[in-house]
DNA sequence: ATAAGTATGTGGTTATAACCACGGAAATGA
DNA sequence: TCATTTCCGTGGTTATAACCACATACTTAT
């Protein structure tokens, strides 16, 4: 419970508001042992599922069968929230318990309802727009960085990006290399040759997660 | 002032509403002539904008001075809702008039502040939680197809989503092919010839934008 | 301290996608 | 209708990234 209000989702709400909220809107929660398929492909949610304990699994399958994990969503986050605000919109993917998992359900529809009594759903509304806005550039900055055809210009681009962001030419990544590469698209012992190749054009020095990358502007 | 009340930022809204809300949240409308810098890289929006006509070009640049076009905005779509609705984001792109456009904008600070009159501004709120999830859908989508390393294996992710969203093995791809070359990130005349291949193959048959995808399952 | 495991860099090979160029088809517009 | 432009497929070449294998450095645990 007190954690709960500490979530990216309820985050400013009081612990009297999330009382309120859990009779208007129905909070319901459940337990996945690993492994159980939380929601299908192909189903229709209307529920944001919050991660009270464990961590769920993100799961692609194509129609030959391939699989690929999409992303992991561990306790504090939420997942499924894109498909439970558009109405009828199906999933393309499988929400799989990764461990043991506990799972707040929260509906959109009711979320969405007007309730003139409570103010609270509002602020929770806010925060739902915030998290998924931040997923949003999160996104969209992995599809600037691996849209170069060149590893060198993708890690340009994501350094570049990364010296904005953290206002120096110093930067510390939160990858190790073979994230790295998963995140721009690359085998990892190709990114790591064209690094060092880098290092030799005199373009970045490096250390572990820690760069400096060079610009000509002195 | 109607075709406000049909975008999808103020779909289910009424003139009074929209009017109401107006007064309350402070609306502006601004001219920019082709050319102009609406937003620029590295400032701080707090404001949502909403081309009420013209067309606005997303525009990305790196430290290098290299330039890419992100994406482009038509009337009664909305731009930098993600930076806007996140305090203290820097942008990381440009946001260009591509023609000469009229702009609406509309403070995320003013819209998320209580109003216990209007209950108008809710269903604005409710609005954009649909459209950031949209988007994020869409760039998720984009992030599966690209992710796999082949020609062949990207059309199978598109197409077998596609197949999925259409509901037959016959689908029509909203994309010519320099286009379907840029949403996959390839080669326009590499595609080509892949696709060719596979024709060969046997594994699709397909008209311009139309394609049968042949599953085994008979 | 030692061992086991993980992370990283590097060489060499190969598959493959980008690139360039062009010809024909199809769409567009006068 | 004809002219113009855009769109699409194809051949050939080349650059390059994936892939494989391995050696070394670094962590972590016992």
């Amino acid at each position: 419970m007190d954690f709960i209000s500490k979530t990216p989702l309820f985050r400013g709400c009081t612990e009297e508001d999330i009382l309120n909220m859990a009779k208007h809107l129905d909070f319901r929660t459940d337990r996945y042992k690993k492994g159980d398929i939380i929601l299908r492909a192909g189903s229709i949610v209307t529920d944001i599922g919050l991660v009270l304990s464990g961590s769920v699994r993100i799961e692609y399958t194509d129609l030959w069968g391939n699989k690929s994990i999409l992303g992991i969503t561990h306790a504090g986050g939420v997942f499924a929230e894109s498909y439970a605000c558009i109405p009828d919109e199906p999933m393309m993917v499988d929400a799989v318990a990764n461990e043991d998992c506990n799972i707040l359900s929260i509906s959109v529809p009711r979320l969405f309802a007007p309730c003139p009594v409570c103010g609270s759903q509002n602020r929770l509304i806010q925060n739902l727009v915030m998290i998924t806005a931040e997923k949003n550039l999160q996104l969209s900055r992995r599809s600037m960085h691996t849209s170069p055809k060149t590893i060198r210009e993708r890690l340009f681009s994501y350094f570049s990006q990364q010296v904005s962001a953290q206002g120096s030419n110093k930067i510390v990544i939160p990858f190790d290399r073979q994230q790295l590469a998963d995140y721009l698209n690359l085998d990892r012992s190709a990114l790591s040759k064209e690094l060092g190749k880098m290092r030799n054009d005199g373009l970045i020095e490096f250390n572990k997660n820690s760069f400096v990358i060079k610009t000509d502007i002195e």
